[in-house]
DNA sequence: TTTAATGGGACAAAAAACGTCCAACTAAAA
DNA sequence: TTTTAGTTGGACGTTTTTTGTCCCATTAAA
């Protein structure tokens, strides 16, 4: 028996193409609004002219609307990207793809979103949407939620749904201050999932570059040491993965630690822990916080990833990641992924 | 919410279009297999470079392969078919037509079937497949079924499963010989519906154009009044329709009753009577048979005619015809009915 | 006031679609 | 066996549509 949507495209062939190109017309300046026409065509890749026959007729359908500023997406429009969103996944193969990436990167699942947030920003704050959306699903089975810092991480706590409910919730900074700005430190961000959520969180506050003997000493405190031992009844970790030299530069490391970094062959950085190709530790930040092996330990690991520049980095990092992690991540990082392993 | 379908339309307008064209074109082709590309053409009214171009890409996806006898469908283009027919009923409006022409004649229910068998003769048989599959569900509550004459009915009959497992099933013949050829006569057409399902049958031979005196004496008869009995008894009754002046030459009629079914306005015919624009009988043929009110009141009858030709005889006789009655035609004759009333 | 974006108009060039033949072939009818 | 009517595939000039690329008036923000 043949279903209605593949007799649909055994008559028709030409729609499979025409549809994705509407679609990701439409999802672009939805992406991008308001977005004229000449930004639109450079970012799509097709020619202005290809880019302004599918527009116009996309206005005539209702679905954007063209105003001096720019185009933006109607109501209208909104419900049929909504609509076609997982049939259209289907249809690009991302659902394929997803399946591929699990099982390459040996891991629980992999969920990609459609484009690539290196050319749209926006795609960003998709990818924290999704994020959030799985995060939520886990809330009722892991309490004791370590979170990491980042921009990517950063992004999920602004697209909590705000619903107060989850007291038992506990968000434990994964680690110390790594030299962000803080914005994007594990404690401001352990703090803003807790407010969104109702649940409480524990940060660690630690200045950075001890020497040994003051971080042996540290260790001993038992403000620090209550840390660690929640770190230890983690049950669920959420990390971004970062290239290893962008992370280097951003946190101002030492010359020396820099060199000791980039002669290591590192590529990949999660949670303070610099991984070279093999995902082998060539590095490691030396502040109080989440341990590997209690990373590996944990139930459930979520990672959060994407853009086309960071694939090389996701590899690296899953070459030896818990096999339970599930990854969120962009199409860009995705298909990259493909080309660089064939 | 918006439904994939409807965002795939609002997608792409252009593929309603196409997709009627493409499944009307393949439809032909298998309704009329094997044809070549002029004759198709000329069948569904497009030129023939656009027929060509259309079957070429039919040929291209493998549903159809086209042979120096003609063209025609392969199995694959047979279960897209199959697979979009329901959908294509709704997308050209044919289901909403049922819906009004149900209305307009006053009865239970119309079931309409694509192209118009004036022009495509094989749809008759589609026509008879559709009825075949309605009278079996009726089967069940239904044993006492009343047939007549004629070749759409007959129709029927080729099509009629073969599973002889309704022993409890009694076909009569609602009328004696009308003047037809032996295979459409109404004796014949209820011992092959008999022969199919397994059930018993009862026919009736009269001589016809009897003197008043013989009629009124046969009708004292045993055998007649045994068969006039059932009649009043009859639960299901099965007929077609047909036009008033193609019917009475074809029954070879005198001059004197031409003269006075012409002159009486008569438009339709069913089961030997004649009908008029208002629904009223002109005429009667006196042929023992079943009675008008008898089929008005049986609990159930189903009405088969089709056929642009027949639009103007459909109306007449659903004049006044029974609520109950279950409609099946096709696309010719609905369009038509629907052109004549506006 | 300047600037950098916008949508819409215009138009020549290129490409595709179209209408219309013809030739070679085949299968059935005469 | 010959004829005939129907088939597909090829060809080609003409028409229509699509495409690439400008420019322009307008607008909103800097």
């Amino acid at each position: 028996m043949v279903s209605l949507s593949e007799a649909q495209q055994k008559l028709m062939p030409e729609m499979a193409g025409l549809l994705k190109k509407r679609y990701q017309i439409l999802q672009t300046i939805k992406l991008e609004q308001p977005i004229g026409r000449r930004t639109l065509s450079s970012l799509s890749g097709a020619t202005e002219r290809e880019v302004r026959k599918e527009t116009d007729l996309l206005r005539d359908q209702k679905m954007i609307i063209m105003e001096p500023p720019g185009m933006s997406v109607t109501s209208q429009g909104e419900e049929v990207l909504n609509a076609l969103q997982s049939f259209m996944k289907e249809l690009t193969g991302l659902t394929e793809l997803e399946l591929q990436l699990a099982t390459m990167l040996g891991i629980a699942k992999v969920v990609i979103l459609p484009q690539d947030s290196d050319e749209i920003p926006a795609v960003k704050s998709h990818i924290g949407k999704e994020a959030a959306r799985i995060l939520q699903t886990q809330f009722a089975d892991h309490q004791k939620v370590a979170v990491t810092g980042g921009s990517t991480i950063a992004a999920i706590s602004k697209e909590l749904k705000e619903e107060k409910r989850f007291s038992d919730l506990m968000f434990i900074a994964a680690r110390g201050g790594l030299g962000e700005d803080v914005l994007h430190q594990a404690n401001t961000i352990a703090s803003a999932f807790a407010e969104k959520t109702g649940g409480t969180f524990k940060t660690l506050y630690l200045p950075e570059h001890l020497s040994s003997e003051a971080y042996e000493m540290m260790m001993k405190e038992p403000v620090i040491k209550e840390m660690m031992d929640l770190y230890s009844q983690t049950d669920l970790v959420v990390h971004g993965i970062g290239n290893a030299e962008e992370m280097a530069e951003r946190r101002k490391s030492s010359p020396e630690e820099v060199e000791k970094i980039l002669t290591g062959g590192a590529i990949s950085e999660a949670f303070g822990y610099y991984f070279d190709e093999t995902g082998s530790v060539v590095y490691r930040i030396r502040t109080a916080g989440i341990q590997l092996n209690q990373v590996q330990q944990a139930p459930a690991v979520l990672a959060v990833a994407g853009g086309r520049s960071k694939a090389k980095a996701i590899l690296s990092y899953f070459k030896n990641a818990p096999d339970r992690t599930i990854l969120v991540t962009d199409e860009g990082a995705a298909r990259r992924i493909m080309e660089i392993t064939q």
